[in-house]
DNA sequence: CTGAAAGCGCTTACAG
DNA sequence: CTGAAAGCGCTTACAG
């Protein structure tokens, strides 16, 4: 293992000052093409490259951004992650990975703090918006992904965010599943505290009561696959007071319910119950469960998050939120429910 | 956004020196309790967090480790960045995460090398290791995860790897399945330069050779989904010379074989023909794969690579391999095959 | 136990 | 276009 090379040990051998190396690896300073090529030449053959935590120091800008996790079982963050980190890759920023469960919340945030990150995306639905505040405190550049922050009037302030059109994906599977026949669809929430849960509940009760229906039913999973799993079997237990539909809040629940529909139950998707995730995670398309669900458009959040942060790292004080459009996406999981047949069910329980 | 808060501004409200306010934040430094308090005090009072990377040029030691993968649609990987990125936050490490194609490879270097990582994971089964070798050059500690380089004797330096034993249990494997009666065994690879492919195939090999048997057929999915599928396609397409088990190297592709064989080859598993995979990925144990696996203990493999790390961070200029047990998982994709069955088979196609 | 001082490896006005 | 110099925010011998 070689000393370190510094900028001056090429100043020495390119026979220039340590400033005209700094300025031969700055992009648009003013050196001569000559000596930069010397410098050039000179640093290749040492082995030399610009230290970026000593740039950071001076410059005040690290160039990296830190990405808060907390869970990575759903399948739909380690998308997020390859194509955030990518992205962030291509515009020269790097990302610090934190994983922190909800409870160590404080020190992953001191961590962060200390590490003079120029941005931070909270990509979880499950962490604190206390944490986000604190950031603000600090005068880091804080956008939320797939989630959003509660309001915060005071100074100000309020955290960035990117989400889907959650409430209208939401209503795009209500209005689905009415106009195939459904009368009693159960709602499968995620996380009671969680805005995506509440924006697609909300917009597929838009369309239930657009069409003078109501939730037959609901229960709670918080994004879990052994939760989901409890729910599903709770809101199943009466056969003759049965869904004949299951919106899920993300597609890992929806999957969950799947399995445990077939497996534990007996029944059939579609013909006994119809399924719907939200997501598009890469498993829905998998032949075993070919789940009809709602894309959320990771490439477009992601240029959203890449837009919102370098507006406000580059001084905008203004946070605000994006919002992407997200399509449904029809497979198997949703059948038809003929008029005769619903009469038939709906006059079986009256 | 208020000014950033230095140790200036602390050692002034606290009336100490700034080295002292260093000191109270230096673990083990020797200042009087009550000054400690009184700095604490005021560093409290200001929002005072110790700028990492200022400290990290002093000390030469950035505490963040680089963690390069290049594809996390395989399940095993984000379970591996979960659990490491947890464990080195415990041990007061941070992860900078590089996502990589194999081609942009020499840029995430560079990158990774401006930023003084204190060592470097490379966790991706499909990463050159003349990357691995530039890093060593530069003297940065390097461990591959899941892989093993290409041996380098130049310079007496090597990496470290931390693997599973994988030709023992690739050999798990093919004891199964050569006792549960199957004759016809087929091995599809993942990636042919892999090391985790070769070994886990040369223990299949090993167990079938102790029963005087050898490959029946033989596919590459380079461990992709879409390719294990084609690949699948391949070795099935003799209905008379079908192979009545397919080890796949991994999950991933074993998965991928599932769907292939059930929905477009009509074949029932394990009835037709028995499946196994390695890794034990949190879908191997949903009920519609239930697949029969051999799990890489990811616990024990972060472990190794932590104390890897360390040492060699601490100077231990010697890389070693760290070698960790598998066990084999058995769940539902094996099943038995009767001699008469067996006979019947074989005499059919000879 | 404490402070003054040097220095980590850069960038960037400021002169020339 | 180029160099000398100051300084980013810390740590750490070195004296006292």
């Amino acid at each position: 293992m070689k000393a370190k090379v510094t900028a001056h040990d090429v100043a020495r051998l390119a026979e220039v000052s340590q400033s005209a190396v700094s300025r031969a690896f700055t992009p648009g300073a003013s050196v001569a093409p000559d000596t930069r090529e010397r410098i050039h030449t000179a640093a290749r053959q040492l082995g030399y490259r610009p230290n970026a935590i000593a740039r950071s120091l001076i410059t005040r800008r690290s160039r990296i951004i830190g990405l808060v996790m907390s869970y990575l079982e759903n399948q739909f963050y380690p998308v997020v992650i390859e194509q955030l980190c990518q992205a962030l890759q291509q515009d020269g920023y790097h990302v610090l990975l934190f994983i922190s469960d909800t409870e160590d919340a404080d020190n992953v945030l001191m961590d962060i703090l200390q590490y003079q990150v120029d941005g931070i995306v909270m990509a979880s639905t499950t962490l604190s918006s206390a944490l986000a505040n604190d950031c603000i405190d600090a005068g880091i550049p804080v956008v939320m992904f797939n989630r959003v922050a509660q309001r915060r009037t005071m100074g100000g302030y309020a955290t960035s965010a990117v989400t889907s059109q959650n409430r209208a994906g939401g209503r795009l599977v209500g209005e689905l599943l009415v106009s195939n026949g459904h009368r009693r669809i159960a709602w499968l929430a995620g996380a009671e505290n969680a805005s995506t849960s509440h924006e697609r509940e909300a917009g597929l009760c838009d369309a239930l009561a657009a069409a003078d229906l109501q939730l037959h039913a609901r229960g709670v999973g918080h994004y879990d696959f052994a939760e989901a799993r409890r729910a599903v079997l709770a809101l199943f237990r009466d056969p003759a007071n049965r869904p004949d539909a299951l919106f899920c809040a993300n597609d890992h629940m929806a999957i969950a319910a799947l399995e445990t529909l077939r497996t534990e139950l007996g029944l059939h998707v579609p013909r006994d119950v119809s399924v719907v995730g939200f997501d598009n995670v890469p498993q829905a398309a998998w032949p075993s469960f070919d789940l009809t669900t709602v894309q959320q458009n990771v490439g477009q959040m992601v240029d959203a998050t890449r837009t919102l942060l370098f507006e406000q790292i580059g001084g905008q004080v203004l946070a605000r939120g994006v919002t992407v459009p997200c399509v449904l996406v029809e497979r198997g999981t949703v059948g038809a429910r003929s008029v005769e047949y619903q009469t038939h069910k709906t006059s079986e329980t009256t």
